[in-house]
DNA sequence: CACTCGTGGTA
DNA sequence: TTACCAAGAGT
C-alpha cells in the first residue's frame, strides 16, 4: 500500500477519537435534524436528513428539511402520500432520484418493517436509496451501532490525518479500513457526527484551520505542511456543451403547457415544459420541427444556460399564444399560470418560464 | 468501475 | 468565468 507512511497504533486512534469527541462536546453544531445531548435520534428524522444532504449543502437542505417533515411528519404519513406531493415537495433540491428512493423506502420499512426503520447496516442498505455512508450514518447516530459513515467530510479529515497519498476514489477503502479502526466503542453515533462537523468547521477543504484542530498532533498532513494538499484526487473531465430548445406555449385564457418527464433519467419524474433533444451538435436554425404545436412562435431574445453535475447546457426558449380551445397534446396538459409553484418543476424549468413569462 | 444524476455557493 | 465543492447512490 503505496499511501500510509506507517500505520497508527490502537493507542494513537484511542487518544485521537476521545480528542475529537471533546471537541464534539464544546463546538458541535446545532441542526435541526440532529438530537440535543440526552435526547433520543427519532430513525426516520436521521434518515431523511441524511438522504437530503446526499451532496447538498447544510444551508441548502434546512428549508427544505423543515417543510418536509411539517407536510410528512412520520414514515407513515410519506409512506401513504401521493408521488407527486413527495416530488413536489423535493423540486429546487436535485438529485431526483432521491425523491423517488425517499418514497419507495418509506413505503417498504412501513409494509415490510412494521413502520420501524431496521437497526442493523445490512438491512439498512438493502433499502432503495440508502448506500455505503448513509446505512453507517443511520446504524450509528440513530441506534448507536459501531459503524462507519465515510462522507467527502471523512475522507478529507482521515486522508489528512493519515497523509493518504493514494488518490480517490482508489483510497475509499483504505479510508474507511482506517476510519473504522478509530470509531470509539462508547459513541460511536458522535464520534460520526464530529467527523462530519470537523470537517465541516475546522478541516475544510481550503485554508484548514489546523491552529483550532482537535486532531493538530496527530495529523501527519499537517506535520509535514500539507494539509491543503490532500485528499489527492484523479482530475476530472467536464462534459461538453449540449444546446436544445424549449418551448413555451401559452394559451389565452393563461395556462402554459407542461408535460411529466419519463420516471427515469435526467430529471426523471419532473414536470417541464416541451423541449428538444439535448445535443452539442444541436441545430438550433431548425428547432421548430421539435415544437409540440404548431403556432406563431417566435423566439425570446438570448437564452437559457444551465449547468448539470456532467455537462453545460444552453436553451433558446420559444413562446406562442394559443386559443382557448387549443387541446394539449398527447402526454401534455394545460396548467393555470397561478398554479406553475405547485408543479414539481426543476430549476432549469423555472429559469426558461422565467425568460419566456417574466415571473 | 466509469458514468449518470441538480443545484447553489465560493474563490 | 471557470472550477470546484457539498452528510452519495444506482447502474
Amino acid at each position: 500500500m503505496v499511501s500510509v507512511l506507517d500505520a497508527p497504533s490502537k493507542t494513537d486512534s484511542t487518544e485521537s477519537a476521545a480528542a475529537l469527541l471533546a471537541w464534539y462536546d464544546r463546538h458541535r453544531r446545532i441542526l435541526p435534524w440532529r438530537a440535543l445531548p440526552g435526547e433520543t435520534p427519532d430513525p426516520y428524522r436521521v434518515w431523511l436528513s441524511e438522504i437530503m444532504l446526499q451532496q447538498t449543502t447544510v444551508t441548502a437542505v434546512k428549508p427544505y428539511y423543515e417543510r418536509f417533515l411539517a407536510r410528512f411528519p412520520t414514515v407513515e404519513a410519506l409512506a401513504q402520500a401521493p408521488q407527486e406531493a413527495v416530488m413536489q415537495a423535493w423540486a429546487g433540491l436535485g438529485y431526483y432520484s432521491r425523491a423517488r428512493n425517499l418514497h419507495a423506502c418509506a413505503k417498504m420499512v412501513v409494509a415490510v418493517h412494521g413502520g420501524r426503520f431496521p437497526a442493523e447496516e445490512k438491512a439498512l442498505l438493502s433499502l432503495p436509496g440508502i448506500g455505503a455512508y448513509t446505512a453507517g450514518a443511520i446504524a450509528a447516530i440513530a441506534f448507536g451501532k459501531v459503524a462507519v459513515a465515510v462522507d467527502g467530510n471523512v475522507e478529507r479529515v482521515m486522508s489528512r490525518l493519515h497523509a493518504v497519498t493514494e488518490p480517490l476514489p482508489s483510497a475509499k477503502p483504505l479510508i474507511r479500513e482506517l476510519t473504522l479502526a478509530m470509531v470509539p466503542q462508547r459513541r460511536p453515533g458522535d464520534f460520526a457526527q464530529a467527523l462530519m462537523d470537523l470537517g465541516a468547521t475546522i478541516c475544510t477543504p481550503k485554508k484548514p484551520a489546523c491552529v483550532l484542530c482537535p486532531l493538530a498532533l496527530p495529523c501527519r498532513a499537517r506535520a509535514a505542511a500539507l494539509a491543503e494538499t490532500f485528499p489527492r484526487k484523479e482530475t476530472k473531465t467536464t462534459g461538453r456543451l449540449r444546446r436544445g430548445a424549449a418551448f413555451v406555449a401559452l394559451r389565452a385564457d393563461g395556462r402554459v403547457l407542461l408535460r411529466t418527464r419519463p420516471p427515469k433519467g435526467l430529471l426523471g419524474g419532473m414536470a417541464e415544459v416541451p423541449v428538444s433533444d439535448w445535443r452539442h451538435d444541436y441545430a438550433i436554425s431548425e428547432a421548430l420541427r421539435d415544437a409540440p404545436l404548431a403556432g406563431p412562435w417566435r423566439r425570446a431574445p438570448g437564452t437559457v444556460r444551465h449547468v448539470f453535475t456532467h455537462f453545460p447546457l444552453e436553451l433558446a426558449v420559444f413562446t406562442a399564444t394559443f386559443g382557448i380551445d387549443t387541446a394539449p397534446p398527447a402526454g401534455g396538459r394545460w396548467v393555470p399560470r397561478h398554479d406553475l409553484a405547485g408543479e414539481a418543476l426543476p430549476n432549469v424549468m423555472r429559469k426558461v418560464l422565467e425568460k419566456a413569462l417574466g415571473g
